[in-house]
DNA sequence: ATGAGTCAACGAAAGAGTTCGTAATTAATA
DNA sequence: TATTAATTACGAACTCTTTCGTTGACTCAT
């Protein structure tokens, strides 16, 4: 739990390559990350093989070609990095994350909207706890 | 605007201590970051004199000892920062960012409340736009 | 003025992340 | 079978961040 934070930008990419397309391949991880032939294919081979010592990705490597998936779920390793920006940056405080974020970004009345239904659930929640 | 969101660790320990107290001396700077007498001197000294050469921190250095100062506001770099976790994690989207921050986060009533007071000013401001 | 302490500047090196070239292996095909 | 293509593995290099040691200059109290 203490180490997901450390994700790095690259390692990201292919993370979110694998949790939307499920196990992949080195080959087809790296026509997604790198559409325009900007890198070599070995550079992914290496960050994915780093990333499989670590322990961020298994694989099966019952066939020549290796699969990859993640061993952490999407919403595990979002919430650390959340976890590691409130804790760096806003001194622990998850309303001050929200504030800026809702402040400095653009939101629509509709994504507003699920955002308060939310909150509503979650002090009807906090209700039904305390009796 | 592009280049904010790169800031490392260590710059941000140092642009949160030049926030909280205002301009300060490398050894003022030092003390606030470095308390149980870690690091070294030089190595705060030597990573407020890259900021400056990166134009993240400027300095009066009219007296011996130079004062140092953020070039950016606080919420200028918490914004650049959450827009770049944004992208990065979120496709994008201000209200997934907003709902994982949510979820995952212990929150009290109280900030949950200051949220929703915050949701309703956006969408009066919203109405008012389109009036 | 002499010595102790403080400071900025600089260079070097360690560490992590990223990139690539090459070699060895396996699979497919002519 | 020999050739070609795809894949893994490995090592080296490069960049960026972080760390530290050394040097020379400045301040202040003695």
């Amino acid at each position: 739990m203490s180490n997901l934070y450390k994700t790095t930008g690259r390692e990201l990419e292919i993370l979110k390559v694998l949790w939307e397309q499920g196990p992949c391949s080195v080959r087809k991880v790296h026509e997604q990350i790198d559409k325009d032939g900007e890198r070599g294919y070995t550079t992914t081979l290496k960050l994915m093989q780093i990333m499989h010592e670590k322990g961020l990705l298994h694989r099966d490597q019952s066939s020549r070609t290796h699969i990859y998936f993640p061993s952490k779920k999407e919403e595990q390793v979002e919430a650390s990095i959340i976890e590691d920006l409130k804790n760096k940056l806003f001194a622990g405080s998850a309303e001050k994350l929200v504030m800026r974020a809702l402040s400095s970004q653009t939101i629509d009345s509709s994504e507003l909207e699920r955002i308060r239904e939310f909150i509503d659930n979650c002090e009807k929640q906090e209700m039904n706890k305390k009796e």
